[in-house]
DNA sequence: TGATCGCTGATTGTTGACAATCAACCGCAA
DNA sequence: TTGCGGTTGATTGTCAACAATCAGCGATCA
């Protein structure tokens, strides 16, 4: 890797050591590094956990909403609209990502920002893997339409509700992909 | 430092870079790196998202109780105790430590014990340094005992309550070590 | 055929050296 | 005293090389 790259061993032991300790890579001693191969528990671990932080991160923004806040969250629902529109997988799966990311930005809760950034690098290199390997299957259009609307909303009991919802739909789809990468790995 | 420890620089480049990415060190470019000087609003955070991440955990863990589960908690709280009564403060904080880490690790959820795991030294690390600055400031004999009776218990609501006011007048505690020395500052 | 042994090559950790960048200090002038 | 430019030394990133460890593989033998 150090020849293709043009740099020496010294920053790529690095680079790789970083993503190791972030998760998205795994080594196996003295035989090589490779993406993670998630499994069905741990997708269900980033999504039960996401699920509590994000409920978490709308309590402390709730009362500090104001009309910036409302701008930057339509302005990035367009963009994942028109993503989606697109047929481009790619930027649907960074848009739809960045959506979500908002209110972590917004909260003003540093610490939380930095888990939810620890967990986010996980979702993008797995979704985009595999929607590489399946093909077209980017978020739905409709998928965000409840939680943005609500998110400008005065009920946060429904806003929570609203995220609770939408993970259980996050996951589900999520395993779909698993169940039949599982079975195309069995098939081989 | 290398010259120092005996050891290259690179090595110790990484374990620097670790303890940065931890948070327990931050560097000024081209100037030093010093520990980390945590302001009222990051202990402020950390206790707020521990509230939460620990609550999440006793959800995820109170039907798997079992007697092991008991046993290990009671272990954990005995050593606190036998640290406090030995006025050894080092001991209580990584025992105090320890005995909130056992839900993380009984619950099941890896992602979530390391999450925890990333936020516990930075509490290790401050509370060791300030009370090594500021003598005897160990945790309080009396400090777990509700919180390890009602961990025992049939009901999880009254659990979430001492989790929450245990997280409040454990801030307090922290609070107050840190104004102390924000005075001592202002007063050099 | 199946198991064991030695070899090969890759992986991994560490080291000292080179080069670039910039903060801190000093001298000088207004 | 105050402000400015040049110098010094430390910090930082990178590199090539050395050494140690071990997985994979073929050869040998029962």
């Amino acid at each position: 890797m150090a020849r293709t790259f043009g740099v020496s061993r010294g920053p790529l032991r690095e680079a790789l050591g970083d993503l190791i300790k972030e998760g998205l890579l795994v080594t196996i001693p003295y035989t090589g590094t490779h993406v993670v191969d998630l499994s069905l528990d741990e997708v269900n671990e980033i999504f039960s956990l996401r699920t509590e932080l994000e409920i978490f991160a709308f309590r402390q923004l709730w009362e500090k909403r104001d009309a910036a806040y409302f701008e930057e969250l339509n302005r990035r629902h367009d963009r994942l609209l028109a993503s989606i529109a697109e047929g481009d997988d790619e930027s649907s799966i960074v848009d739809e990502l960045a959506l979500h990311s908002h209110v972590y930005e917004a909260c003003g809760h540093s610490l939380l920002l930095g888990v939810w950034n620890g967990m986010r690098g996980k979702l993008q290199l797995y979704w985009a893997a595999h929607h590489r390997a399946h093909g077209r299957r980017g978020p739905l259009p409709e998928g965000h339409a409840r939680y943005v609307a609500l998110a400008q909303g005065a009920d946060l009991d429904l806003m929570i509700s609203e995220i609770r919802d939408h993970m259980v739909r996050g996951f589900s789809r999520t395993e779909a992909f698993l169940r039949e990468r599982d079975q195309l790995k069995q098939g081989q």
